[in-house]
DNA sequence: GTATTTTAATTTGCATACAAAGTATTTGCA
DNA sequence: TGCAAATACTTTGTATGCAAATTAAAATAC
């Protein structure tokens, strides 16, 4: 190998991409049974922390993409979880609103977390933290 | 917040998510001169290290999902990068070699981490490590 | 007060990621 | 030997992720 730095086992990116990758892989079983795909699921777990959302700020909350959240919303709309109303005061955006049903899967996912922490037995807590933060620093120089 | 576990905040898999996304993102630039996106720079790099290997070697190597590479290596065959040839011994298999513009691609991608490496100043040397550690350790999970 | 710019969101086209189904070979086993 | 099961890929349909173009409305500029 001419140059170390290209070998695949020297990267960081590949690692991320791997474990992201598995990781929502890993979420799917339990969010299948809620009919949710991951990104899905991370829009009700930003609206189940605020309620009433543009939908800028859920792309600030969530960094999904502004292209594919339309689709997203679209699809958890037709499911009858929230429903986009416009916003009076400025007619550009537009508010997410729970519905009934989305209000009440916030139950149901309750146990999500801790089927998937399941999955990790060879990370501790306080290396699960430790990746936390180190992936806070990561993220911090993306912006 | 009625159950505190389904925070943002609090989930690892949601700054997985956005670190994976945004450092591809961060590459692009880098890869879109050599005309590569990211999962095809993956491929480049598992071949330089070893080069006509079977596909099946090549999805373990690189972890990209096999419906995808089929058609990854299809590009990447078209821009001259490498070809698909058959197996002689089994059928059923196909080997990638590369080509002579693929394997002079290396040069020009030998700048790319350290181009990369700079879009992250807020982590150093030890703490890229520590968090490679950690992710080995999440992946090796997943299987 | 209208023209320009900015902001909010949608649309479009391309490139995966993934599950599931399909095809072609090869193995294994009765 | 012959056939079911396993293996190696490919194909298909759905769901993003992303850049770039577009539309509509609000903010600024002059």
């Amino acid at each position: 190998m001419k140059y170390p730095q290209l070998k695949l086992d020297n990267q960081l990116c590949h690692r991320l991409y791997m474990a992201s990758n598995g990781i929502a892989r890993a979420y799917r079983d339990s969010l299948n049974q809620l009919d949710l795909t991951y990104p899905q699921y991370v829009v009700m777990m930003a609206l189940w922390e605020k309620d009433q959302i543009s939908i800028a700020e859920l792309l600030e909350k969530t960094a999904i993409d502004g292209g594919a959240m339309t689709q997203i919303l679209k699809k958890m709309s037709d499911k009858a979880l929230l429903s986009i109303i416009k916003d009076s005061q400025d007619k550009r955006k537009r508010l997410v609103q729970l519905e009934a049903k989305g209000k009440a899967m916030q139950d149901q996912a309750a146990d999500i977390p801790s089927q998937i922490r399941c999955r990790f037995p060879s990370i501790n807590e306080q290396q699960a933290l430790q990746l936390i933060e180190l992936l806070d620093l990561v993220n911090s120089d993306l912006n």
